[in-house]
DNA sequence: GTGAAAGCGCTAACAG
DNA sequence: CTGTTAGCGCTTTCAC
């Protein structure tokens, strides 16, 4: 790489003269500005970006610490991030937690010596089945501000992004209840997520307000497992008319295993799943989705963080919590 | 962040000295090195990473290009390579390039100004199709390091990392015509790529070689066009009795179909595709898969880029393309 | 055993 | 209009 010193000794001048031209300084002469230009332009002169980290202490990076990179909507939301924050010239650094609050803890740390000007995360499910934030406020107190998504510690002071995974999962129940299905399950393999506690929540609310609506539960603890565990769930559970599918994949999963049954869907049962949409075309038919616009939420937090990064001001205690809207997108696998 | 300075200041030595005591240098003595690291404990002090980067002129970071996150082959790539990174010390910063040349090119850009110390990355589709290598040759010429994966361009001098695609499609394809198929046809919706054109190639010299066995190919422009594209096929093919998927969801989407049209899978069709492990879930029966080991290519490719990093002598051109191997995993989509 | 000083590449206040 | 200087945080050589 060629440096501003390289340039002002083949040029003749001092290095702060290159500078000062090269970031068009009234102070140098037109003459100067273009002789500079032209030799930088002719090296492919790129100003040393750990440099200027250093001179002005801050390096327009951000961390992103994604629990599991492999969750279509964790991606999803990592694309959104990642193109708002090129958009506003940031970089990201990524970190994968796996689910672990030791390597959350590690990670925030590992960033948090000047290596990023603030964190984007979602928080670990270890660290949600522990409650524990400490690490979060710590690094707050640092200086380094986090944006929390989807999976938030509500303990936490900090800008947010989030779902209305409550009123989305309602919504959706109340839905089958309206098609006038009498026996609706909840089958779900993020019972430990807060997200998952706040979407079961909502079927329940809604089975409540119907008429003796009695609520089936499956929770799955290993995904790997979801083939079998719901095949056993519909043959303990034959009445079965209704699938509220909290995850991502037991949407389709429930559609294929009650073809497969014998069952015709979307008649004998109805089905509705938090799928993105290329999953719900793994089934015929195709599933009916909550749609949870993740490339938005991934903007809007990636927004929020390079806001108060650059309002030295806003300083303040003001935090925020954006809620993203869910769409229902109703496909064939409802009526 | 508290500096070196601050910590000198407070215990009434020089910048020096702490350092040197924060190192275990044996210039200093023991009682020192005990003040200052207490101090550096008691402040949580950690070296200011970016001045060091600047010091070192390394940044002990790999720039990541990704033409696709939501590609599960490529996330997975991704997940591998962050665990290796992390595991030598290194970070990665992580740009997508969503199939575009331009996009690629400016990653590259605005990652080779000291942001990172090399690249990993897998060549975006548009780049393939325009045959562009020039972008790849000057990175290289500036001095970083460059390891590719999977979609490859062979005409650029760096470590490579691939897949045996030629031969597991052959080996995948022979699999079929062994279980006496008489009509296999070959479903792709990644003809742009360089794997594609080589699955399709091994799928090809599998039939050559069979006793009169014609091609059927379908080629997917729109992968959200799947379902459609697939059923118009099977329609239009009616003694297709054998299917080879080349991507990651033709080939659950070719057994949902195929069980839809009243074929019995696998007795009247037998399937077998490139999916991930939990995509391959979403088909009764499940599909039998070449799986591609994504983590270890990227672990791979994390290794031999870092190798290269620290060793000075080998900047030689000794460069090598490591092969991973395949497996076929049969599962209940084959006889 | 400890400290002063130089230097990584850059910007900016201040001199000339 | 151009140059000198200091300094961001750190390591390291060289004096003391």
């Amino acid at each position: 790489m060629v440096t501003l010193k390289q340039l002002a000794k083949e040029l003749n001048v001092s290095i702060s003269t290159v500078s000062k031209a090269l970031n068009n300084s009234e102070e140098i002469g037109e003459e100067t500005i273009k002789r500079v230009k032209e030799l930088a332009a002719l090296y492919n002169y790129k100003p040393n970006k750990v440099a200027l980290s250093l001179k002005q202490n801050k390096t327009k990076t951000i961390g992103v610490i994604i629990p599991d990179i492999l969750n279509y909507f964790l991606a999803k939301v990592l694309f959104g991030i990642e193109r708002e924050a090129t958009e506003h010239g940031y970089n990201i650094m990524t970190c994968i937690s796996n689910e672990s609050l030791e390597k959350e803890i590690s990670s925030l740390q590992l960033l948090a010596n000047g290596s990023v000007d603030g964190f984007i995360l979602a928080v670990s499910k270890e660290t949600q089945v522990k409650n524990e934030i400490s690490h979060f406020v710590k690094t707050i107190n640092q200086g380094l501000p986090i944006v929390m998504f989807d999976r938030v510690a509500n303990d936490v002071m900090c800008d947010k992004v989030i779902v209305d995974d409550f009123d989305a999962t309602y919504r959706a129940t109340k839905n089958l209840v309206n098609e006038n299905r009498k026996n609706i399950a909840f089958i779900s393999n993020i019972d430990d997520l807060s997200v998952g506690k706040l979407r079961e929540k909502g079927y329940l609310k809604a089975l409540s307000e119907g008429n003796n609506l009695k609520p089936v539960v499956l929770k799955i603890n290993n995904p790997e497992d979801s083939p079998q565990n719901i095949k056993a769930f519909f043959q303990a559970n034959k009445t079965i008319d209704g699938v509220i599918s909290a995850d991502s994949s037991s949407g389709v999963i429930a559609i294929n295993t009650a073809l497969n049954l014998g069952y015709r869907v979307p008649e004998d049962i109805s089905v509705i799943g938090y799928s993105s949409k290329s999953v719900s075309n793994h089934s015929i038919p195709r599933l009916s989705t909550i749609r949870q616009h993740a490339k938005e939420i991934g903007a809007n937090a990636a927004q929020m963080l390079i806001k108060r990064l650059e309002n030295k001001a806003g300083e303040a205690d003001d935090f925020s919590t954006r809620i993203i809207k869910t769409s229902l997108i109703k496909s064939d696998s409802t009526l």
